[in-house]
Parts: structure tokens; sequence; C-alpha cells
DNA sequence: TACTATATAAAAGTATACAATATTCTCCTA
DNA sequence: TAGGAGAATATTGTATACTTTTATATAGTA
């Protein structure tokens, strides 16, 4: 069972769920379309990391042509979602523990810089407070009844709305590059811990955000983000559910 | 004139300069060189901010089709280095100084934390503080025969090279995107400060990545960043830039 | 004269067709 | 039987052709 087969679901199932979750603006051309239904497919495990990814494959299953399908895997290899080798082929980048840690890195640099900014822009008041609290009850909600998708959800949107606050585009859209990768690995790990304790984490960073200290947010956000998904042999995650995904075809 | 026709120049002027200097790989595929190109074009401000740019014009100019060159608009466009409107047009990104402003904070955060962590791997040591040393002397050099292309190249180097020693892909090829954007504006503006000071700026940075000090470091840098391009007036540049253009295409 | 509607043109979006390269499989030879 | 040369196949890279949308210009009417 190749990639691309399991990803044909995507094209008729749930893409704008994806769609309202992952990308700012609706997609407007047939690339954007493509680049949302890899990642959501990468992101269900529907491709998994080292997968080979065949365009024409790819095309027929989404009822594209090449062209749209060539564009996305362009932006897509210079985001590093995915990686090329010229007359050979795409796959999926491959995901090491070390990637993530390189991940991490970048992703707290981001939203340290985003929330000190947001900080000195004296925008840890209200309404932006209540905006971000409201999130967080979301998430709340969303772990009350064990929905793991939705709390993912809610937890990156927690996370873009205050790098949102810094109203630096530059900065939001480079998190939304990290965003995206991570959600690829957090949608093939499990939650390193329970989702109550991480909802308390984000009440605690949001009470520090509120205070204003550079120096405790920065350490709270390191913290957080640090510790989520540390720690998780993901490459035998990864050999997990391509076993997983091969024994459902076989059936 | 258009953008595209100041951008024929380049096609066969010397884009192998950019190659080297810009581009971590040789350029593989036909649309890795139209960016180069692109980018080329636009440091040399052969293309300016808001200027529209139309495939067909820009694949006849470089001699391809329009495929590789729509590839190419699509990853700048997921770059933030153009703009598209669906069915519109494609335009270079408008430089306002609040943008320079969003730039400079993202590569400040982005190299304090390659500075740190090369520290915290230990690497500010020899052979390394030689290279980056070696570095600063060819800015030395190319000051004093007043190349200022060159010492824009050498000035890029050095940060790169700073960059590279936190070993961490995902920050690089992140910095290599701001590095682009930069290089476009930097290629717009003089200097705003001589090139003397500028090389004992450097000086002063290599000594405290030398004696590890993170916070010492982090200051370095955000100084050195954001005084370099501050305070110009980049739209008055651009329109000056733009009335020399058309000038010269009357003549 | 001013404004609107229609027609024309320009350029982006998309699909199909062709060329170049790499992989795989087969067959032959040692 | 094992290994290699060569043909066949698969897939990427590129170019051309077609469609859809937007912008512009022209003509007609109030």
């Amino acid at each position: 069972m190749s990639a691309t087969d399991r990803l044909q679901l995507i094209a008729a199932s749930t893409p704008e769920v994806f769609s309202t979750a992952f990308v700012k603006l609706q997609p407007r051309t047939l690339a954007h379309q493509v680049i949302d239904a890899l990642v959501a497919g990468a992101a269900e495990g529907l491709i998994l990391p080292g997968d080979r990814i065949i365009e024409t494959e790819l095309a027929l299953q989404l009822g594209v042509s090449r062209v749209p399908v060539r564009e996305a895997l362009r932006v897509l290899e210079s985001q590093g979602v995915v990686v090329n080798e010229p007359y050979k082929g795409i796959r999926l980048t491959p995901v090491t523990p070390e990637r993530i840690d390189w991940l991490i890195e970048v992703r707290v640099a981001l939203e340290t810089t985003a929330a000190n900014r947001a900080i000195a822009r004296g925008l840890n008041i209200e309404p932006h407070l209540g905006s971000l609290g409201a999130i967080v009850e979301d998430m709340q909600a969303k772990a009350a009844r064990n929905d793991v998708f939705g709390f993912a959800t809610a937890d990156t949107n927690f996370h873009r709305a205050l790098c949102a606050l810094a109203g630096n585009t530059v900065l939001t859209d480079m998190w939304e590059m990290l965003a995206r990768q991570m959600t690829i690995i957090f949608g093939l790990s499990t939650l390193g811990k329970p989702m109550s304790a991480i909802v308390e984490e984000h009440r605690r960073m949001l009470e520090v955000f509120r205070s204003g200290d550079p120096v405790d947010m920065a350490r709270e956000i390191n913290d957080h983000i640090d510790v989520q998904i540390h720690k998780v042999d993901i490459e035998k995650i990864v050999a997990q559910r391509r076993s997983q995904a091969d024994q459902a075809a076989s059936l």
C-alpha cells in the first residue's frame, strides 16, 4: 500500500477541517489545496516520514494535474516538509529525534520573541488575555470529552494566537511553517503527558504572560514546548504505524 | 521599462556569482535557477519592491518555459519574497520600514539562538574562530578596495558561518530565507555606516563569541544587525531607483 | 459629457504532451 | 549459479496548448 493510496481518502473526507485548522487564508489555487491535503494526510498518518510521494499518483488521487502538485511539492520542499532528489523522487522528510530537537529550538526562539514583543507592545491585557483564556477553556472542554485531535488543534491555536499578538507577519509566517511540521510529528506520537497537565501549563503560561516578565516568559515557553514531545522514540512509532497501515491494507 | 526587461540582463551576465553567494547547493533544477536569478535581479535593483512580475515575460527573458517559473514564484511566495493575488498577478513584496523591523527581529532571534547553541556545543574554539576571523579579514580586504558587493557578500558569509555552527538545519534554512530578503533590501540601501566600523563590529562580535557569554552575545548581535540598516527611508530610495531606471531606459 | 455595458486583450490557472534520467528486470556469459 | 550488460519501465523535468479570470478599451445611451 503506497502513501498516495492512503492519501486518496483525504480528497473526499475532511480536507476543510484541516484547512481551517492549519492555514491562514482559505486555499485559493489548486496548489494550496494540494499542500493542505498533503499536510493533512501526513498529520493523520496516511503518509509517513520517509514515504515516497509520486507526482502522478498524487495528482490522480486528488483529481488534478501534475502542475499544481509540483508547485505544492516545491513549496513544501523549500519548507523542509519533503525532501527531493532530482530525477529520483520526493519523500516526506524523515523524522529523527535530532530533527525534532531542531524544530523545537527554533519554535521556542520564535515564540519567545513573539511573546516578548507582545509584552513590549503592551498587549498582555484585555481583551487579548480573555481570547487566549477562551482557547484554554476550549482545550479543557476537548480534553474532557477525550477529543485528541480537537485538543491538539486548540493547543496549536493558543500558540498561534500568542504569536499573532506580536504583529510580526514575518515571524508568524515562519511559525506556521514550523507548526505544520510539528503537526505532522504530533499526529504520529501520543502525547507525552496527560491533557489535564497540558491545560494547566497553558494556564500558567498565560499568567506569566499577564505578569509581563520576559525572562519568566522565555523559561515558561521553553519548558512547555520542550517537554511536550521529547523522549519518544519516533522511529519506532513510525515503524509501528507503517506495519499497521500495511496490515490494514491486506484485509 | 518593465521589471522583467531589466531582468533579462541577469540571464547572461553574472548569475553564478549570485549562486555561490546566496545558495547552499548549486542549483539543480531550472526552478532553483529561476529563484536565484530573481533574487539576484532584486538585489541588483533590476526589480524593485512592488514591481509586477509577469510569468510569460520572465520565462521568455530567462529562456525557459512557464512551468519552472511558476514553481519558483510559488516558493518565493511561500517565503514572503513576492506576493500573489490569484488571477491578478505577482509582485515583488513591497518593502516598508515596518517589514524591515520584522525581518530584523526574526533574524536577531535566530542568530542569537544559533550563537548560543554553538557556544553550548563548545564550538567557540579553534578552528572555528579562525574560520570566522578569516571572513572578517576578507571583509576588511573588500572594504580596502571599496568593493561594496564583495563586502556585503563577506558580511553575509560571516553570519551564515556563525549560524552553521549551531548544527541546526531547520534554523539555517530559515536564516537563508531571511538572508535572501535582507539581501534585496541591502542591495537597495547604501550602508548606514562606514565599512571600517562594520568590520570592527564583527571583530567585537567574534571576541564576545569566544568569551562565550550568552547574554553579551545576544546584545552584541542585536546591536549589530539592528543599527546596520535602520532609519533609512526605504520608500524614498525605491522611488529614486525607479526613476533612475526609467531614465536609463529612455536613453 | 459622463456613465454603463459589452467586447477585446492580457495574463494567470490548469491540463496534456514530450524529453531526460533513474531504476528494474531480463537475459546472457563466466 | 552469480554477476553484469542492456533493454524496458517508471518517474521526474520541461515545454506547449487550452481555459478561466481580470483588466482595459470602445461604443452606446442618458
